[in-house]
Parts: structure tokens; sequence; C-alpha cells
DNA sequence: TTACGTGCAAAATTTTTGCAGGGAT
DNA sequence: ATCCCTGCAAAAATTTTGCACGTAA
């Protein structure tokens, strides 16, 4: 977890009132271990309970809610039926997601030009934009030509 | 419900050897009646049911998985924590979402553009584009003005 | 000390499934 | 007649909540 994410952290546990207790630790720190792993809410339990097997479902669930609302996690649609979490909004905030169907692998990126083209839309709607988010679902080349998928990541 | 609908719920149907019987009739009625209209599986569930009060979720739920798989409807994420699904990517293929943050109103918009710099951004990351989407949320400009949100669709 | 936080277990939601009877082709 | 389909009810999966005890500040 880097330096950054630990002060967000705690300006919002700040601005809460709130108290930074051991079970929170445990649950933030695997889910800001590995910026670039996305979770569903028993993927984090698992994590969460390979760090502290006391972990508990309540406190996860409450923990979630409270990092969603806080603006540390975003809650995304990976396509698996659940709701998804991403960690890495704060080092990050405006990357999109490409799903690859073959392998079921997310790859984030980010593109000046089609976020100032979501502002334009968003704009000539009627709207000032909040968040933006891309999800692409796509079939990787590699796989078609050589039988592979896994690994490369463009 | 247009005749290029009702046409592909029956290619569908042949497509898999399956009946058109009377309960999922009147579920794909409930959910194509309104393009414009997205909804939750309970919606749904509700919308049938004011077609036929008989109706049950089993069937409902099998039937919207086969529309999903049939690609008649899409399951997408409109931040409500659950599923929602869009009848209209049969007449649509490619729009997008806007969520007004203040009304929860849905605005669906298309952009060549935008669709474009998508595949682009796809083919360099290595991949053939399957589905694309984008959902922004957003903050409706007359509400700041006027005090009102509902009703303008840009 | 004193709220806030925690875990447990129960409850509430949401979705899936087994099964025996019913219906489309 | 055949095999798919349906509804019910039970089960499964996921998330939320009440409560008594624990603990950070």
């Amino acid at each position: 977890m880097t330096d950054e994410v630990r002060d967000k952290i705690q300006a919002l546990i700040d601005l809460k009132g709130l108290r930074m207790t051991r079970p929170r630790e445990v649950i933030m720190e695997a889910a800001f271990s590995d910026p670039g792993a996305h979770f569903t809410a028993d993927e984090l339990y698992e994590r969460a309970r390979a760090i502290d097997p006391k972990t508990s479902r309540a406190t996860l669930y409450r923990t979630i809610a409270l990092l969603v609302e806080g603006g540390l996690l975003h809650e995304i649609d990976l396509g698996k039926g659940v709701a998804s979490y991403d960690p890495n909004f704060i080092e990050s905030p405006n990357h999109n997601h490409l799903i690859c169907l073959d392998c079921s692998r997310v790859v984030e990126f980010e593109d000046q030009h089609i976020s100032v083209m979501e502002d334009c839309i968003t704009r000539r709607l009627g709207f000032t934009a909040a968040s933006k988010s891309i999800q692409i679902k796509a079939n990787c080349d590699q796989l078609r030509r050589t039988g592979e998928c896994s690994e490369r990541v463009g």
C-alpha cells in the first residue's frame, strides 16, 4: 500500500470521525496491497482472511461500503454478474477497462482524447460529468494467431 | 414490440430448438414493449405480472438468461448495485449511458467518433472489440440553474 | 470513560434448482 | 407421443442487521 493511499484512508477516517481498528486495517491492506487487482466481495474476504483468518464478512461489507462511499474504492462491472471493486482509482482516477473474453483478464487503460470527448458529449447533453468509465469486451488477437492468450498486456 | 424484435426472438427460439410459450411471451412482451426502459430482474417481474399475475420468478430468471445469452438483452451496470438489463441493443447496438446523479434518469447516447477511438485503442492493446460501453455519471446543469432536474433529455 | 466497532448469528435479498405435472410441435 | 417447459417450494448465494461485548481515543 502506498503512503498516498494510507493518507487518504486516514483522511477518510478522520473526516467521518471514525477509528482505525485492526479489522479495518486488515481489510484495507487486503484491498490496496495490489492496485492492479480487482476483486469481488468474496475475493476480498479470502484475501483478508489470508492476513487474518478471523476477518468477518459483516465487517468486510461494512468496510467496503465505507471505502466506496469515501471514493477510495470504485464499484465496477466486470461482467461477472456480481459487483467487482477497483482499488486503483486513487492512483489512476480516469482509467477504463478492457475485459478479455478469452481469458477474463482485465486490462486497464487511459486515453486523454476519449476523456475529452466524453466531457464534450456530456456537456452537449446538458450535464457536467462526475465520473466516466468505459468497458470494452474483446478477443485477444494473439490467441487467434498462436493459440495462447494469457500474459500479454499490450 | 417491433417486428424486428419479434423476428429476432423467433430466430433465437428456432436456433436453440425451443418453444414459444405463453409465459415466455409475457416476459418478452414486458421486456421489449418499451425499448427506452431499462429494468432490474425485479422490475421486470413486476411488469410481467402486470400482464399476467401468474408469472413466476423461476421462469423470469430463466428467460432473462436465455435473452442475454442470445444477445437480445444486455446486462448493464446502472450503478444500482444490482444488474440492470437494457432491451434497446437490438435497435441501437452501440449506445452508451449517462446516469443523472440528481434524478437517476438514464440518457442513452451514441457517438461515432468515440466508437472509432475505442476500436483504435482496443487494436493498439492487441485485441479486437466485441462490445463497447461507456457509463458517465453526471450532474444536471439545469438543476443548478433552475432547481429542477427531471424531464429534459438533451 | 464513552461512543464507536466487532463478531456472531439470524434475517433479508436475490437467484438457482429439483421435481412432477402440463403443453407445444 | 415426445421432450421441452412451468410453477412450486426448497436451496443456495449474497448482503444486511440486531445485539451484547470489546476497544480506540
